[in-house]
DNA sequence: TTGTACGCGTTATCAC
DNA sequence: GTGATAACGCGTACAA
């Protein structure tokens, strides 16, 4: 076992001093042709690189950027993930990904570890309980800091920061169109609770679509779900009570179980009943019939979320603060589960 | 905008010395009981909290785990980075997720970025360009320099470390003979090619099955992928060309994939076809037909692999190598997509 | 051309 | 009881 080499050692090892190794090492013209080339040789031999830890304190910058995302298990924030360790990787950043569990006090906890010197700054989407509460003082705490921050998908007004979102109320308005377009008249939706923003802002979407067009909006034909434990009976019961000829999902999962309970109640999707998820994951593209959706493009929100962050961490910091929003655009993704 | 405070700042405002601030936070009984009161009430109003970094240095250990990863959109991966966060952050530790891409290159920058002194030990499974081309060096170099080791599922021989995997050969004839119980006379597999270590094990396990009960083994009767591009059509064509009447997926999107060929041949799951898939991801639960499986305790692996981990690292450096290997039973679970 | 000294933030050891 | 000093590994301004 061959522990990790140090400047000293190879200083020690060559009979020079330490700067005149570190000096040799990032090309310093002050030092002299031959013992430059002897400490490279040397250092390339033996495969010496810097000692990380050492530089971040003393750059006062760790190169590494830390992710805090409720849960990992919903492939939208996989794919979103994978798009910031893209950029985060070219730019040469780390990644430090840490899971809330939707629980405040976990988000709190996770974030006062990574703020303590671990990282440069912050990637997050806000924690279902965070919301709930409505207390974002930890967030507002570290941008306090000086700890640049980068909200997304759940985001919040209340925190100063860049976010990336998509237009939650806009993609609703399309998917529900496209069902409008394709001959629905009655059209249910299947949400999440309201403190959920983009929970909020969809059905809102829903309801001005339904406006625009003329139909009447039916407090009975919105389903808003609180936990995804048991959400097959919940999804069940909606679908049986009503007469849909429609129904729109805030994600994906939702969209699958829909379509098991048109099917249970001894209907065909989309003959009898169309289905219209959220997100574009694995699910949808996978299952039968495949699920009509409106894409999130997940991976590019990470993408614009490390750049926006990364961009801010690399400017010189007498340059006046901003915050921008960057909305990305949803798309209409038609499969099976529309005519 | 405030900075963080450092033990220097509160020294300095406090007009004492920088180590009796030290001292006195960490309760040192050297220090006279006033001091400390005032010291500590001055570090908690002003939410005082250690620099990571420079404790890291200190101590030569960042009290973080690196997890490197194939690829992040495999629900499995998932479930396995979710266990490892579960018992690192129960004992104290962060967790940096690095993705390879599946590629060689990305594995090795990856590693080298961690291992200068980012991290206190790795997590990993094994790309596929790199079993392909069986090259290791990297992996024995860092358990060389000391550093521990676990990988976990895409194991390999060759490296001297910890190892958490499932009986793949044992769970793959569990799945066979299910199916075997079940009246199946005429199975298929659709499994990767031979380089990717589970691959092999499941193919293998679906020989060793068929045999023990009597079966031939067709080569026909065997698909190997090479890239998940377009599945569809590979695993369509492959459904066509024999009259299966069951089929072995060693995953779930290929299982997912079998349910479609079998359904655009005009046949039916279970009825005519039954279908049995590996990982008991969401795509799974949610088909339709929902997906029977092998479950693999993806969450389980990265809880085992974390404690393997923490165990090691924690332990004096005196106490004797030695390396363990731990087996993740695998469960059936029946559903809808067999009788 | 090379080496010395300092600082990043912390803790441990030793001196006062 | 309190404070100065060294050390972790590195880079750099400055001195030789």
């Amino acid at each position: 076992m061959r522990p990790k080499l140090t400047l000293k050692q190879i200083a020690k090892e060559l009979d020079v001093s330490i700067s005149t190794v570190s000096k040799s090492l990032r090309d310093s013209p002050e030092i002299g042709e031959d013992t430059r080339q002897k400490v490279q040789a040397f250092a390339k031999l033996y495969n010496y690189k810097p000692n990380n830890i050492a530089l971040s304190l003393k750059n006062r910058k760790t190169k590494t950027i830390g992710v805090v995302i409720p849960e990992i298990v919903h492939h939208f924030f996989t794919t979103v993930i994978s798009g910031i360790e893209h950029v985060a990787n070219e730019k040469g950043y780390s990644v430090i990904v840490c899971l809330s569990d939707n629980s405040f006090d976990k988000e709190v906890l996770n974030m006062e570890m990574l703020a303590n010197g671990s990282i440069d700054g912050f990637i997050l989407s806000v924690a279902k309980e965070t919301m709930q509460k409505g207390d974002y003082h930890h967030l507002i705490e570290v941008v306090n800091q000086g700890m640049p921050l980068v909200l997304f998908d759940r985001s919040v007004e209340e925190v100063p920061s860049d976010k990336v979102i998509i237009d939650d109320v806009k993609g609703a308005k399309k998917a529900v169109q496209c069902l409008i377009d394709k001959g629905a008249k009655n059209i249910g939706i299947i949400s999440t609770v309201d403190y959920i923003s983009v929970g909020k802002l969809r059905t809102q979407g829903y309801t001005e679509a339904l406006q625009e067009n003329g139909f009447n909006v039916n407090q009975k034909s919105i389903l808003k779900i609180e936990n995804m434990d048991n959400i097959e009976s919940e999804i069940s019961a909606f679908v049986k009570e009503s007469d849909f000829d429609a129904l729109f999902a805030v994600n994906e999962h939702f969209a699958a179980a829909a379509v098991r309970a048109v099917r249970d109640k001894g209907q065909k999707v989309p003959d009898d009943v169309q289905v219209i998820g959220f997100t574009d994951g694995e699910l949808s593209k996978r299952f039968i019939p495949s699920l009509t959706t409106i894409s999130q493009h997940g991976s590019r929100m990470g993408e614009e979320a490390a750049r926006l962050l990364i961009e801010k961490l690399e400017k010189s910091p007498n340059e006046e603060e901003s915050y921008k929003t960057i909305i990305v655009e949803t798309g209409l993704i038609e499969r099976e589960s529309t005519k």
